[in-house]
DNA sequence: CCCAGTGTCGCCTGTTATAC
DNA sequence: GTATAACAGGCGACACTGGG
């Protein structure tokens, strides 16, 4: 799998051998045992360098997934005992850099004995983490439509159009018809904005500039490369301090909230700190929700 | 009788040399 | 740059032995 891996990487069976402190001839039967084992080829062979067949690109998500499983396995051999218990949590950028981390903090401070991995990514990677058991829960907007998981509806967040002070519009006040026409940054928030945001502005594939994570929208907002929507909580600092400010913005229909979920496997039993973390998690949501 | 230590055998994996 | 053949070394399975 190593091999596999790295010659997928390399696209080279010599800078492979390299790379693993062996001989090319190493990577070459290696490469050619799993060839076998699967009755499949995995790589076209050229002259000059190697390249994945279709066969070999189904099986490199999964041989990615595998490694990154004994890494963590790894990982947790090494630090066991530094700590009694270990969670890994998966999150989106907008969960973390809001005022619900604020549940994280105070959680650490009851449970110092408790280790604890924070993990960005986007829902569905972090569905499938919690799936393959790299994360033991998650708080995503896309919850797993797998009756293996456990989904908890957990709080609201709001969407709100800012700006950098830096940047100055024609009109004081924006409507969705507007966005096409001015310097607007997409970012997708998940199936109800997506439905929302097809309806009143148009096909996303119009927009001149998107990105896929919440952290470089934000960067570029500050930047003053245009307007964007953001989670209103992940803003308020910056709105007080002065480095984004609010657009007016209308709409035919008002922008949908995002849900944000609580997800984790469905089991009889959890481990302790998981079970802790959950029960917790909700005694407190209660609390930051109103 | 059980268990730990040791020796043997065969298989597997990696290396070297070389062909393509 | 990759594939193949011959060879070497390491490791696991198994049997045997001796001490508690």
């Amino acid at each position: 799998m190593e091999a596999f891996l790295m010659v997928a990487k390399t696209k080279s069976f010599s800078r492979s051998a390299e790379l693993l402190n062996v001989v090319q001839s190493t990577v070459t039967v290696r490469i050619q045992q799993l060839e076998r084992k699967l009755g499949k080829k995995l790589f076209i062979r050229k002259t000059r360098s190697v390249e994945l067949t279709d066969h070999g690109k189904i099986l490199l998500p999964y041989i990615e997934r595998v490694m990154e499983l004994i890494k963590e396995g790894e990982q947790a051999t090494i630090s066991y005992g530094r700590y009694s218990e270990r969670l890994t949590i998966g999150g989106l950028y907008s969960v973390w850099n809001s005022a619900f981390y604020s549940i994280i903090q105070k959680y650490r401070q009851k449970y110092p004995q408790v280790a604890i991995r924070l993990m960005t990514n986007h829902s569905d990677e972090i569905n499938l983490k919690i799936k393959d058991g790299l994360f033991d829960a998650g708080l995503v907007c896309i919850p797993p439509m797998d009756p293996a998981f456990e989904t908890v509806p957990l709080y609201q967040e709001t969407l709100e159009l800012v700006k950098s002070p830096s940047l100055s519009l024609e009109k004081t006040m924006v409507s969705s018809k507007d966005l096409l026409s001015l310097p607007y940054i997409h970012l997708d928030w998940g199936p109800p904005f997506t439905e929302w945001f097809i309806q009143e502005v148009g096909q996303q594939e119009l927009m001149g500039f998107s990105v896929d994570d919440a952290g470089t929208l934000l960067r570029a907002l500050q930047l003053g490369e245009g307007i964007g929507f953001v989670l209103h909580q992940t803003v308020l600092e910056q709105i007080q301090n002065g480095t984004l400010e609010r657009v007016p913005f209308y709409s035919n229909q008002p922008i949908p909230k995002r849900t944000i979920f609580l997800v984790y496997p469905k089991r009889k039993q959890h481990h302790p700190a998981l079970q802790q973390w959950i029960s917790y998690l909700l005694e407190e949501i209660k609390i930051f929700a109103y």
